[in-house]
DNA sequence: ATACCGATTAACT
DNA sequence: GTTAATCGGTATA
């Protein structure tokens, strides 16, 4: 197989440890997850995309969280695994969404992913994605195009079909967007806590360079 | 058993 | 700016 046949920005790197995921502070975690390389291996495709959006999702005292006071439901169990657990569950009977859990076991922190900027197997994310779909943003549709579905909920990031890699990217600075989360509105005022973290659109070409 | 609703998206006006 | 689509999860009885 020719190496050339593909862009591959940043190419291949090296899988996050466990102790990247299993640390206490969920916020920092969703800061430091952009610009890593999320890739699946699912159904013999490999596809992947740099992480360009995140939310967390703080445990039982966050009211947009599903773990919200402690909830416990078999759709959410896999939030109290330990760190480098994913969550993928069904929004609006449509979309699966997916998250990375963090810190330890029966702590229910959770990272969603809400957008990433295709890197690998991008024929087989065209092909996966609806014809008029324009774009790999927004949390259901990076799903799509990587093949996610509810069934890979509470699988290990490590050795899995799905896993996360550092290539060295760090967006800080100017790079780097914070605001509040997105969709959470019934979260009263825990909608406001700036838990969202993005690449600046406008920066992401001077970073894949 | 039944009712309600969502960590969204695409297609509208 | 608005809204239909769509269904598993959850709470209530």
């Amino acid at each position: 197989m020719d190496p050339s046949a593909e862009p591959r920005p940043g190419g291949r790197g090296a899988p996050l440890p466990r102790s990247f995921y299993t640390r206490e502070d969920v916020v920092l975690i969703a800061r430091e997850l952009l610009g890593k390389l999320l890739v699946t291996q699912i159904g013999g495709i490999m596809t992947g995309g740099l992480i360009t959006e995140t939310e967390a999702y703080a445990g039982a005292d966050d009211r947009a969280s599903h773990a919200f006071a402690g909830r416990r439901t078999p759709r959410n169990e896999p939030m109290y695994a330990q760190g480098g657990t994913t969550y993928v569950y069904l929004c609006y009977g449509i979309h699966h969404l997916f998250n990375v859990v963090t810190h330890a076991r029966d702590v229910p922190h959770a990272v969603l992913i809400r957008a990433v900027h295709p890197t690998i197997g991008l024929a087989h994310i065209a092909s996966r994605r609806a014809p008029a779909a324009p774009t790999t943003h927004g949390p259901g549709t990076l799903t799509t195009a990587l093949g996610i579905r509810t069934h890979h909920t509470g699988l290990d990031l490590l050795g899995g079909p799905i896993g996360i890699e550092d290539i060295g990217m760090r967006p800080t600075g100017n790079d780097l967007l914070i605001g509040p989360r997105i969709g959470v509105d019934y979260a009263g005022a825990d909608a406001q806590r700036p838990y969202r973290f993005r690449i600046a659109p406008s920066r992401l070409p001077m970073i894949l360079r």
